[in-house]
DNA sequence: GATGAATGAGTATTCATTCAT
DNA sequence: AATGAATGAATACTCATTCAT
C-alpha cells in the first residue's frame, strides 16, 4: 500500500497544482532552448516559472524527468506539422516535395530545442531510444506512402520499401540537421527540389 | 614580445616529453571512448597514461585541448579509410558501393569515439565547426566523383552536383549514425545495396 | 529584464537567512583576524559559522565579498571610536591629545584585523581605494578642526589646512601602524605627548 | 662534515655561476615589480633570467630567499639616495627640506618594488622585521641630526629626540606611502614645504 | 652547472536535492 | 502546496619543488 520510495510525484490534485506544473513545463522549454540541457539549472526553470526551487520537486524528480515532457511535446508537434494532408493534391512528386518542405520548415521552427534533444541523446540512452522511436514514426509514414505508390504501380515494385524509406528519410533528416544544427547555408528551395528529385528517381516514379 | 598569457603549452623539447605527450593523447582516446566527454576526468586520462595530473597540464590546457588532437586523428583516419582506390575497378556502381561500404565499416570501427564527437559538438561550437568541416571533406570528394561521371557522360549532366552529392552523402552519414550511434539493427549488406541503388538512380547512372 | 548574470546573491528573505548571513560575517572577522586573508579558507569561515561551505555561497560570491563587509564594519568602528566628544573640554591641546589617544587605543583594539586590511590593500586595488577613502575621513575631520582653530584665532591662519592636517594625521597613522602592525615598542603616554606637542607647535597653537 | 640538509645553496664557485645568480636576482626584481610577490612565479623569474626553472634552485631555496636579496638592494639604495650631503649647505631648514625631497623622490623611483615589500611584510614576519629595521635606520639618522641641532642650540633642547624624530620620520614616510602606494594626488612641492614647515616648527628651529 | 619534465598537495565553487517551516 | 535555506560531494587547475639526464 505504501507507494514506491522512488515513485514519481503524483499528478497534481488541485487546479492550482495543475497550473504550477504546466508553468514548469513551459518554463523548462524556454530554459532548455536558451541554455541547452547541461547549462540549464533547476533554479533557472523555477525562476522562469515564477516558483521556488522546492516546488520543482513537488512535480518532477529531476531535470531529466521534466525534459521528457518537453521532448514529447516537441516530437509530437514535429510529427503533426510535417503531415501532408489533402491540400497537396494527388501528384506523388508534389506530395513528396510538400512533405520534405513541411518537415524542414517544422524542423527549422524547433531547431533550438531539437538541438537539445540531440545533446541529451548523446549521453543518455533513454533519450537515445526516445529519439530513435521518433525517427521510426517518420520512416513508417514514409514506408506506408511508398508501399501505396508501389501497389498503385507508380513506384518500382522491386524496391525494399522499408530500407528505401529509411534511407530517403535519413537523407532528409540529415539535411535538416546539417542545415539547422550545424549551420551550413543552403538555399532551401533548391535543396527541397534536389532531395525530392532524388527521392522520385530512387523509387522509380512514373 | 611577451607571448600570450594564455598561449598553449610549448611542444616538448625532449624525446621523453614527446613520449609522455603521445601517451596522454592515446590515453585520452581510451578514456573518451569509454566514458564519453562529460564523464571523462583529467585524472582518469593521467592515470591511463601513467603520469600525474600535473603532467597533463604540462602539455594541454584543458580537456577540450586534448580532445582536439584525439578528434583530428579520428577524422583523418575516417577519411583515409573510406577512400576507394584502384582496387575497386572502373565500374561506377561498384565504386559507389565500395565507397559506401568502406565508409560504414570505418565508421563502425570508430563509432564509440565518433559518438563523443557528436556529444561535444552538441554543446561546443568549436567542435561543431570541426565536425562540419570534416563532413564537407566527404561531400567534396563525392562531388568530384559525381562531376567526373557527368563529364564522362555516365551521370545526368543536368544535376546540381554540389547539392546532389550533399544529399547522398547525408543519406549515408545518417545511416551510419542511426546504425552505429542510435543502435538500430540493419543488415549491412542489404543496406549498402539499398543506398547504392538510390545513389545510382539518383544520378541517372547508365 | 534579466538581472546581471554575475549579480551578488540576494539578501536573505527570511529571519533565519538573516541570522545565517550575520553569523558568516561574524565568523569571517574571527577567521581573518586569526589567519589573515590569504590563509583564510572559505571552509574555515563556514565551520566557524557552523554552516556548510555551500551556505557560504548562498550569501557571498567570494572571500573578497565577505571581507568587504568585515572591513566596512571595522572602518566604521575605528572612525566612531576615535571621535572626541564634549567630555574632552574646550582646551585645543587637550582635545588634540584626546583625539590622538582615542585613535591609537581604537587602533590597538582592532590592530589584528587592520593588519589584514593592509594586507589585502597590498594586492587588491578595490581595497586600496577603500582604505584610502577611510583615511580621508580622518583627514577631513582633522582639517575641519584645524580650520575652526584658525577661524577662532587659536591656530596660525597662514597654514594650508588641508596639507597640514594630512601631514599630521599621517604622522599619527604611521605611529599606530609602526606600533601595532610592525610591533615597535613605545611608551604610549610619551608617544601621545610627543605627537600632540608636534601637532600643537605645527599649527602654532596659542 | 655533511652540510645541513636545509642549508642554503653555496655561493657560486665559478664565474659562470656568479653571472647566472646575478641574472636571477636582476630578473626577480623585474618580475616582483611587475607582478607583485604573490603573482610572481619561479618560472617567470627563470624565464626573465633566461635559465631553466631547475637552475633557480641551484642558487635559491625559495621565492622568499631571492626576495631577500632584492629587498636588501632596494633598502640600501633608498637609504643612500636620500642622504643629504654637503651640497645642501648649512641652513637647517634647507637641509631638512632637501632630506624630505630626496626621500620622496627616491621613494617615487622605487615605489613599485616598495609596494611589494609592504605586501610581503603583511604576511611574513621576517620581512616585517626587515622593513622595521630599515625604518629605524632613517629614524636614527634623523635622531642624530636633531641631536646635533639641539647641541648647537638651534633646536629645542627639551625635546625627546628619539620620539620626535620617530614621529617626524613617520609623517614623511606616511606621506610617501599615501602618495605613491595609495595613489593620492599631491603637489609635491607644496607637500615638501608643508612637511618641512611642520618639522621645523616641531623642533623649535630658530 | 644546467635542463625541463614530473610531481601532487591543496581549495574554491557549483548545483541537484532535501527538508523544516 | 509552496517556500527558500541548507547541504556536501565532486573536480579542475596551479606551481613550488625535485631529480634524472
Amino acid at each position: 500500500m505504501t507507494p514506491d520510495a522512488s515513485a514519481p510525484p503524483a499528478p497534481p490534485a488541485t487546479a492550482r497544482g495543475q497550473r504550477t506544473r504546466a508553468a514548469l513545463v513551459q518554463a523548462a522549454a524556454v530554459v532548455f532552448e536558451r541554455d541547452g540541457f547541461l547549462d540549464a539549472r533547476i533554479v533557472d526553470i523555477a525562476v522562469e516559472a515564477d516558483v521556488s526551487t522546492g516546488t520543482f520537486y513537488t512535480y518532477f524528480d529531476s531535470k531529466e524527468a521534466i525534459f521528457v515532457e518537453v521532448v514529447d511535446e516537441l516530437i509530437d508537434e514535429l510529427y503533426q506539422q510535417s503531415h501532408v494532408g489533402d491540400m497537396a493534391g494527388p501528384d506523388p512528386v508534389a506530395r513528396i516535395a510538400a512533405a520534405n518542405r513541411l518537415y524542414i520548415e517544422s524542423f527549422a521552427r524547433h531547431a533550438a530545442l531539437y538541438a537539445v534533444v540531440v545533446q541529451v541523446a548523446s549521453f543518455n540512452s533513454d533519450f537515445r531510444k526516445r529519439r530513435q522511436a521518433s525517427r521510426l514514426a517518420f520512416v513508417d509514414r514514409a514506408t506506408r506512402g511508398l508501399r501505396h505508390l508501389q501497389e498503385t504501380g507508380q513506384a518500382d515494385r522491386t524496391l525494399d520499401a522499408d530500407l528505401t524509406a529509411a534511407m530517403l528519410c535519413g537523407m532528409v533528416e540529415n539535411f535538416a540537421e546539417v542545415r539547422h544544427l550545424l549551420g551550413q547555408q543552403f538555399d532551401d528551395d533548391n535543396a527541397v527540389a534536389a532531395m525530392t528529385d532524388i527521392w522520385a528517381r530512387a523509387i522509380g516514379l512514373r
